[in-house]
DNA sequence: GATCACATGTAAGAAGTTACATGATTCT
DNA sequence: AGAATCATGTAACTTCTTACATGTGATC
Protein backbone atom coordinates (compact mmCIF):
# COMPACT_ATOMS: atom_id res chain seq x y z
CA UNK A 1 0.00 0.00 0.00
CA UNK A 2 0.92 3.56 -0.87
CA UNK A 3 0.33 7.02 0.59
CA UNK A 4 -1.26 9.88 -1.10
CA UNK A 5 2.10 11.51 -0.69
CA UNK A 6 3.38 8.24 -2.37
CA UNK A 7 1.17 8.39 -5.92
CA UNK A 8 1.80 12.15 -6.09
CA UNK A 9 5.44 11.22 -5.92
CA UNK A 10 5.59 8.38 -8.04
CA UNK A 11 3.50 10.81 -10.52
CA UNK A 12 5.50 13.32 -10.80
CA UNK A 13 8.65 11.64 -11.53
CA UNK A 14 7.63 9.62 -14.72
CA UNK A 15 9.74 10.85 -17.59
CA UNK A 16 13.19 11.91 -17.13
CA UNK A 17 12.18 11.96 -12.89
CA UNK A 18 12.46 14.76 -10.14
CA UNK A 19 15.42 15.63 -8.38
CA UNK A 20 13.72 16.28 -4.58
CA UNK A 21 14.36 19.96 -4.70
CA UNK A 22 12.18 19.66 -8.11
CA UNK A 23 9.37 18.53 -5.78
CA UNK A 24 9.82 20.95 -3.23
CA UNK A 25 9.38 24.02 -5.75
CA UNK A 26 6.26 22.33 -7.25
CA UNK A 27 4.70 21.91 -4.01
CA UNK A 28 5.40 25.71 -3.17
CA UNK A 29 5.06 26.99 -6.34
CA UNK A 30 1.60 25.84 -7.29
CA UNK A 31 -1.87 24.97 -5.71
CA UNK A 32 -0.01 21.50 -5.33
CA UNK A 33 0.66 22.91 -1.99
CA UNK A 34 -1.34 21.11 0.07
CA UNK A 35 1.50 19.33 0.45
CA UNK A 36 4.34 20.27 2.87
CA UNK A 37 7.69 20.75 1.10
CA UNK A 38 9.69 20.29 4.10
CA UNK A 39 12.85 18.57 3.22
CA UNK A 40 11.76 16.49 5.84
CA UNK A 41 9.28 15.02 4.49
CA UNK A 42 10.42 14.61 0.52
CA UNK A 43 13.50 12.82 1.42
CA UNK A 44 12.65 10.27 3.71
CA UNK A 45 9.97 9.38 1.39
CA UNK A 46 11.83 9.20 -1.36
CA UNK A 47 14.24 7.71 -0.02
CA UNK A 48 11.42 4.49 1.60
CA UNK A 49 10.08 4.49 -2.18
CA UNK A 50 13.93 3.31 -3.58
CA UNK A 51 14.12 0.96 -0.50
CA UNK A 52 10.81 -0.59 -1.94
CA UNK A 53 11.84 -0.50 -5.04
CA UNK A 54 9.36 1.92 -6.65
CA UNK A 55 12.07 4.43 -7.63
CA UNK A 56 15.61 4.17 -8.92
CA UNK A 57 18.22 6.80 -8.73
CA UNK A 58 21.27 8.22 -9.90
CA UNK A 59 23.03 11.45 -8.71
CA UNK A 60 24.45 13.79 -11.27
CA UNK A 61 28.08 14.67 -11.41
CA UNK A 62 28.00 17.37 -13.66
CA UNK A 63 27.01 20.78 -12.45
CA UNK A 64 25.32 21.15 -9.15
CA UNK A 65 24.82 18.45 -6.85
CA UNK A 66 21.58 16.87 -7.58
CA UNK A 67 19.81 13.17 -6.98
CA UNK A 68 17.18 12.65 -9.73
CA UNK A 69 14.75 9.75 -8.64
CA UNK A 70 12.53 7.95 -11.39
CA UNK A 71 9.63 5.57 -11.45
CA UNK A 72 10.68 1.89 -12.05
CA UNK A 73 8.78 -0.64 -14.06
CA UNK A 74 7.05 -1.85 -10.20
CA UNK A 75 6.39 2.09 -9.61
CA UNK A 76 4.41 2.08 -12.43
CA UNK A 77 2.30 -1.23 -11.23
CA UNK A 78 1.77 0.48 -7.46
CA UNK A 79 0.96 3.90 -8.95
CA UNK A 80 -1.68 2.07 -11.34
CA UNK A 81 -2.80 -0.64 -8.30
CA UNK A 82 -3.12 3.22 -6.24
CA UNK A 83 -5.67 4.32 -9.29
CA UNK A 84 -7.58 0.91 -9.14
CA UNK A 85 -8.22 0.69 -5.59
CA UNK A 86 -12.04 1.33 -4.23
CA UNK A 87 -13.28 4.74 -2.89
CA UNK A 88 -12.73 4.15 0.87
CA UNK A 89 -15.73 5.07 2.61
CA UNK A 90 -18.04 7.36 3.49
CA UNK A 91 -18.21 10.21 5.10
CA UNK A 92 -15.13 11.14 2.31
CA UNK A 93 -14.30 14.20 4.32
CA UNK A 94 -10.85 13.02 5.12
CA UNK A 95 -9.91 11.42 1.56
CA UNK A 96 -11.32 14.31 -0.48
CA UNK A 97 -8.64 15.97 -1.38
CA UNK A 98 -7.12 12.39 -1.96
CA UNK A 99 -10.08 11.78 -4.54
CA UNK A 100 -8.89 15.37 -5.93
CA UNK A 101 -5.72 13.74 -6.75
CA UNK A 102 -6.61 10.64 -7.85
CA UNK A 103 -8.62 12.50 -9.82
CA UNK A 104 -5.95 14.47 -12.02
CA UNK A 105 -3.30 11.22 -11.71
CA UNK A 106 -5.74 8.89 -13.76
CA UNK A 107 -6.41 11.56 -16.35
CA UNK A 108 -2.96 11.57 -16.98
CA UNK A 109 -1.49 8.34 -16.32
CA UNK A 110 -4.06 6.09 -18.29
CA UNK A 111 -7.04 8.22 -19.95
CA UNK A 112 -9.30 10.87 -19.66
CA UNK A 113 -12.20 8.68 -19.96
CA UNK A 114 -11.13 6.74 -16.98
CA UNK A 115 -10.86 9.67 -14.92
CA UNK A 116 -14.79 10.59 -16.04
CA UNK A 117 -15.80 6.75 -14.83
CA UNK A 118 -13.92 7.60 -11.70
CA UNK A 119 -15.65 10.93 -11.24
CA UNK A 120 -18.74 8.80 -11.59
CA UNK A 121 -17.91 6.57 -8.87
CA UNK A 122 -16.85 10.27 -6.66
CA UNK A 123 -20.65 11.25 -7.70
CA UNK A 124 -22.37 8.34 -6.01
CA UNK A 125 -20.08 8.78 -3.03
CA UNK A 126 -20.88 12.30 -2.66
CA UNK A 127 -24.39 11.54 -3.03
CA UNK A 128 -24.13 9.35 0.03
CA UNK A 129 -22.48 11.25 1.53
CA UNK A 130 -24.99 14.22 1.23
CA UNK A 131 -27.95 12.24 1.93
CA UNK A 132 -26.66 10.66 5.37
CA UNK A 133 -25.41 14.08 6.62
CA UNK A 134 -29.57 15.67 5.27
CA UNK A 135 -30.99 12.56 7.46
CA UNK A 136 -28.87 13.57 9.97
CA UNK A 137 -29.95 17.12 10.19
CA UNK A 138 -33.56 16.46 9.65
CA UNK A 139 -33.05 13.44 12.51
CA UNK A 140 -31.59 15.92 15.37
CA UNK A 141 -31.44 19.20 13.91
CA UNK A 142 -34.11 20.65 16.22
CA UNK A 143 -31.78 19.23 19.54
CA UNK A 144 -28.16 20.92 17.80
CA UNK A 145 -27.18 24.56 18.51
CA UNK A 146 -27.59 26.62 16.17
CA UNK A 147 -23.73 26.76 15.03
CA UNK A 148 -23.34 23.00 14.72
CA UNK A 149 -26.43 22.93 12.32
CA UNK A 150 -24.56 25.55 10.63
CA UNK A 151 -21.42 23.47 10.93
CA UNK A 152 -23.79 20.37 9.63
CA UNK A 153 -25.29 22.91 6.68
CA UNK A 154 -21.78 23.52 5.60
CA UNK A 155 -20.86 19.94 5.42
CA UNK A 156 -23.67 19.57 3.38
CA UNK A 157 -23.35 22.45 1.05
CA UNK A 158 -19.64 21.33 0.63
CA UNK A 159 -20.46 17.93 -0.42
CA UNK A 160 -23.40 18.90 -2.77
CA UNK A 161 -20.30 21.64 -4.58
CA UNK A 162 -18.51 18.38 -4.91
CA UNK A 163 -21.46 16.21 -6.32
CA UNK A 164 -22.43 19.29 -9.01
CA UNK A 165 -18.48 19.32 -10.21
CA UNK A 166 -18.56 15.53 -10.71
CA UNK A 167 -21.73 15.99 -12.97
CA UNK A 168 -19.89 18.51 -14.70
CA UNK A 169 -16.96 16.44 -15.43
CA UNK A 170 -19.22 13.59 -16.82
CA UNK A 171 -21.03 16.27 -18.85
CA UNK A 172 -17.70 17.99 -20.19
CA UNK A 173 -18.79 21.28 -18.80
CA UNK A 174 -16.95 23.95 -17.61
CA UNK A 175 -13.69 25.14 -17.47
CA UNK A 176 -12.34 21.37 -17.27
CA UNK A 177 -13.91 21.05 -20.83
CA UNK B 1 -0.10 25.54 21.85
CA UNK B 2 -2.69 23.30 21.48
CA UNK B 3 -3.65 21.06 18.79
CA UNK B 4 -7.36 21.01 17.14
CA UNK B 5 -8.12 17.47 18.70
CA UNK B 6 -7.12 19.10 21.86
CA UNK B 7 -9.26 21.73 21.45
CA UNK B 8 -12.25 19.43 20.73
CA UNK B 9 -11.46 17.57 23.83
CA UNK B 10 -11.29 20.29 25.70
CA UNK B 11 -14.59 21.42 24.56
CA UNK B 12 -16.51 18.49 24.80
CA UNK B 13 -14.99 18.25 28.27
CA UNK B 14 -16.28 21.02 30.02
CA UNK B 15 -18.90 20.79 32.91
CA UNK B 16 -19.69 17.26 34.02
CA UNK B 17 -16.60 15.87 31.83
CA UNK B 18 -16.42 13.47 29.69
CA UNK B 19 -14.48 9.94 29.81
CA UNK B 20 -12.51 8.79 26.75
CA UNK B 21 -15.03 6.27 26.23
CA UNK B 22 -17.59 9.14 25.79
CA UNK B 23 -15.96 10.90 23.71
CA UNK B 24 -15.00 7.84 20.93
CA UNK B 25 -18.99 7.42 20.91
CA UNK B 26 -19.11 10.89 19.96
CA UNK B 27 -16.98 10.65 17.12
CA UNK B 28 -18.39 7.83 16.30
CA UNK B 29 -22.03 8.69 16.21
CA UNK B 30 -22.13 12.12 14.80
CA UNK B 31 -20.60 13.70 12.03
CA UNK B 32 -17.69 15.05 14.08
CA UNK B 33 -16.92 12.03 13.05
CA UNK B 34 -14.06 14.12 11.19
CA UNK B 35 -11.73 12.65 14.10
CA UNK B 36 -10.74 9.25 14.68
CA UNK B 37 -12.10 7.82 17.56
CA UNK B 38 -9.45 5.21 17.78
CA UNK B 39 -8.22 4.35 21.64
CA UNK B 40 -4.52 5.03 20.30
CA UNK B 41 -5.44 8.64 19.67
CA UNK B 42 -7.85 9.44 22.39
CA UNK B 43 -6.37 8.45 25.49
CA UNK B 44 -2.79 9.19 25.37
CA UNK B 45 -4.40 13.07 24.10
CA UNK B 46 -6.66 13.37 27.39
CA UNK B 47 -3.82 12.13 29.34
CA UNK B 48 -1.56 14.79 27.96
CA UNK B 49 -3.82 17.27 28.53
CA UNK B 50 -4.20 16.11 31.89
CA UNK B 51 -0.29 16.05 32.48
CA UNK B 52 -0.34 19.95 30.56
CA UNK B 53 -2.47 20.67 33.62
CA UNK B 54 -5.79 21.53 31.23
CA UNK B 55 -7.75 18.53 32.68
CA UNK B 56 -8.53 17.33 35.96
CA UNK B 57 -9.41 13.42 36.19
CA UNK B 58 -11.40 11.52 38.25
CA UNK B 59 -12.01 7.48 38.04
CA UNK B 60 -15.39 6.52 39.21
CA UNK B 61 -15.71 4.42 41.94
CA UNK B 62 -19.41 2.73 41.31
CA UNK B 63 -20.41 0.92 38.39
CA UNK B 64 -17.96 0.06 35.06
CA UNK B 65 -14.35 1.33 35.32
CA UNK B 66 -14.65 4.78 34.22
CA UNK B 67 -11.90 7.58 34.10
CA UNK B 68 -14.06 11.35 33.61
CA UNK B 69 -11.61 14.08 32.86
CA UNK B 70 -13.02 17.41 33.31
CA UNK B 71 -11.77 21.07 32.13
CA UNK B 72 -9.57 23.03 34.82
CA UNK B 73 -9.21 26.63 34.79
CA UNK B 74 -5.92 26.56 32.98
CA UNK B 75 -8.08 24.23 30.18
CA UNK B 76 -10.47 27.21 30.37
CA UNK B 77 -7.02 30.04 29.45
CA UNK B 78 -5.88 27.79 26.52
CA UNK B 79 -9.31 26.78 24.93
CA UNK B 80 -9.74 30.38 25.03
CA UNK B 81 -6.33 31.40 23.56
CA UNK B 82 -6.93 28.55 20.63
CA UNK B 83 -10.03 30.16 19.38
CA UNK B 84 -8.60 33.48 20.04
CA UNK B 85 -5.74 32.38 17.74
CA UNK B 86 -5.11 34.79 13.88
CA UNK B 87 -6.43 32.82 11.09
CA UNK B 88 -3.11 30.94 10.08
CA UNK B 89 -2.55 31.08 6.52
CA UNK B 90 -3.88 30.94 2.94
CA UNK B 91 -4.42 29.00 0.98
CA UNK B 92 -6.79 27.75 3.96
CA UNK B 93 -7.22 24.39 2.59
CA UNK B 94 -5.60 22.16 5.30
CA UNK B 95 -6.89 24.13 7.89
CA UNK B 96 -10.59 24.92 6.57
CA UNK B 97 -12.07 21.68 9.35
CA UNK B 98 -10.27 23.85 12.35
CA UNK B 99 -11.89 26.59 11.47
CA UNK B 100 -15.16 25.11 11.23
CA UNK B 101 -14.32 23.80 14.58
CA UNK B 102 -13.98 27.27 15.84
CA UNK B 103 -16.68 28.54 14.55
CA UNK B 104 -18.57 25.82 16.45
CA UNK B 105 -16.48 26.22 19.74
CA UNK B 106 -16.50 29.85 19.55
CA UNK B 107 -20.36 30.23 19.47
CA UNK B 108 -20.89 27.59 22.50
CA UNK B 109 -17.69 28.84 24.26
CA UNK B 110 -17.87 32.61 23.73
CA UNK B 111 -21.12 34.18 22.11
CA UNK B 112 -22.80 34.12 18.25
CA UNK B 113 -22.15 37.47 17.96
CA UNK B 114 -18.09 36.15 18.47
CA UNK B 115 -18.54 33.37 16.25
CA UNK B 116 -20.32 35.80 13.83
CA UNK B 117 -17.20 37.84 13.57
CA UNK B 118 -15.00 34.92 12.88
CA UNK B 119 -16.88 33.79 10.41
CA UNK B 120 -15.69 38.02 9.02
CA UNK B 121 -12.61 37.04 9.35
CA UNK B 122 -13.19 33.65 7.60
CA UNK B 123 -14.54 35.40 4.48
CA UNK B 124 -12.05 37.51 4.15
CA UNK B 125 -9.11 34.66 4.20
CA UNK B 126 -11.57 32.21 1.72
CA UNK B 127 -11.63 35.69 -0.71
CA UNK B 128 -8.28 35.99 -0.88
CA UNK B 129 -7.77 31.96 -1.55
CA UNK B 130 -10.54 32.25 -4.11
CA UNK B 131 -8.24 35.40 -5.59
CA UNK B 132 -4.91 33.64 -5.80
CA UNK B 133 -6.60 30.55 -7.41
CA UNK B 134 -8.47 32.45 -9.72
CA UNK B 135 -4.72 34.60 -10.61
CA UNK B 136 -3.20 31.29 -10.80
CA UNK B 137 -5.87 30.09 -13.34
CA UNK B 138 -6.07 32.95 -15.12
CA UNK B 139 -1.80 32.86 -15.53
CA UNK B 140 -1.25 29.19 -16.12
CA UNK B 141 -4.51 27.65 -17.58
CA UNK B 142 -3.94 27.37 -20.58
CA UNK B 143 -0.53 25.74 -20.24
CA UNK B 144 -2.23 23.17 -17.85
CA UNK B 145 -3.42 19.46 -18.37
CA UNK B 146 -7.25 19.57 -19.05
CA UNK B 147 -7.41 17.66 -15.47
CA UNK B 148 -5.16 19.95 -13.39
CA UNK B 149 -7.45 22.49 -14.72
CA UNK B 150 -10.50 20.93 -13.32
CA UNK B 151 -9.00 20.07 -10.26
CA UNK B 152 -8.24 24.22 -9.69
CA UNK B 153 -11.59 25.11 -11.00
CA UNK B 154 -13.08 22.73 -7.96
CA UNK B 155 -10.67 24.31 -5.31
CA UNK B 156 -12.18 27.67 -6.47
CA UNK B 157 -15.51 26.28 -6.30
CA UNK B 158 -15.29 24.60 -2.51
CA UNK B 159 -13.45 27.98 -1.32
CA UNK B 160 -16.68 29.63 -2.76
CA UNK B 161 -18.88 27.45 -1.29
CA UNK B 162 -17.38 28.36 1.91
CA UNK B 163 -16.93 32.25 1.35
CA UNK B 164 -20.95 32.44 0.79
CA UNK B 165 -21.68 30.28 4.09
CA UNK B 166 -19.96 33.22 5.86
CA UNK B 167 -22.17 35.58 4.17
CA UNK B 168 -25.08 33.65 5.24
CA UNK B 169 -23.84 33.31 8.73
CA UNK B 170 -23.29 37.02 8.78
CA UNK B 171 -26.46 38.00 7.34
CA UNK B 172 -28.24 35.66 9.52
CA UNK B 173 -29.73 33.25 6.58
CA UNK B 174 -29.78 29.72 6.17
CA UNK B 175 -29.87 26.67 8.56
CA UNK B 176 -27.78 28.32 10.94
CA UNK B 177 -30.40 30.88 11.78
C1' DG C 1 36.08 36.83 -1.98
C1' DA C 2 31.80 37.04 0.06
C1' DT C 3 27.22 36.11 -0.14
C1' DC C 4 23.09 34.06 -1.80
C1' DA C 5 20.53 30.35 -3.69
C1' DC C 6 20.81 25.50 -4.65
C1' DA C 7 20.47 20.93 -2.82
C1' DT C 8 20.53 17.08 0.20
C1' DG C 9 20.21 15.13 4.18
C1' DT C 10 19.73 13.96 9.47
C1' DA C 11 18.17 14.26 14.40
C1' DA C 12 14.83 14.70 17.95
C1' DG C 13 10.40 14.74 19.11
C1' DA C 14 5.29 14.65 18.56
C1' DA C 15 1.29 12.30 17.19
C1' DG C 16 -1.47 9.07 14.83
C1' DT C 17 -2.36 3.95 13.21
C1' DT C 18 -3.35 -0.83 14.00
C1' DA C 19 -3.44 -4.37 16.98
C1' DC C 20 -3.28 -6.41 21.22
C1' DA C 21 -4.09 -7.03 26.34
C1' DT C 22 -6.94 -6.86 30.18
C1' DG C 23 -10.59 -6.95 33.14
C1' DA C 24 -15.27 -5.62 34.81
C1' DT C 25 -20.21 -5.68 34.17
C1' DT C 26 -24.46 -6.57 32.24
C1' DC C 27 -27.50 -9.66 29.67
C1' DT C 28 -29.48 -14.11 28.47
C1' DA D 1 -22.21 -19.77 33.42
C1' DG D 2 -21.05 -17.85 29.09
C1' DA D 3 -21.19 -14.13 25.83
C1' DA D 4 -21.34 -9.53 24.54
C1' DT D 5 -20.20 -5.00 25.47
C1' DC D 6 -18.12 -1.47 28.24
C1' DA D 7 -13.80 0.77 29.15
C1' DT D 8 -9.07 1.77 29.52
C1' DG D 9 -4.80 1.34 28.26
C1' DT D 10 -0.12 -0.07 25.93
C1' DA D 11 3.27 -1.48 22.20
C1' DA D 12 5.29 -1.24 17.84
C1' DC D 13 5.46 1.18 13.88
C1' DT D 14 5.11 4.90 10.59
C1' DT D 15 5.24 9.42 9.35
C1' DC D 16 5.38 14.35 9.82
C1' DT D 17 7.37 18.66 12.05
C1' DT D 18 10.99 21.84 13.15
C1' DA D 19 15.52 22.71 13.23
C1' DC D 20 20.05 21.98 12.23
C1' DA D 21 24.24 20.63 9.43
C1' DT D 22 26.76 20.69 5.35
C1' DG D 23 28.65 21.76 1.15
C1' DT D 24 28.67 23.48 -3.79
C1' DG D 25 27.88 26.62 -7.54
C1' DA D 26 26.47 31.14 -9.13
C1' DT D 27 26.43 36.11 -8.60
C1' DC D 28 28.07 40.65 -7.42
Amino acid sequence: MISTLDAVLLFLAGGDGKSGYDIRRLFQSTPLGVYSDSPGAIYPALARLETRGFFSSKAETEGRRRRVYRRTRAGDVALRGWIAAPIARTPTTRNAEELDMRFVITAQFVSWGEAKRFAARCEKAYAADVEALEAFLADHGQDMPRASRAALDLGIRNYKTRLRWCRDIIADKGVGK
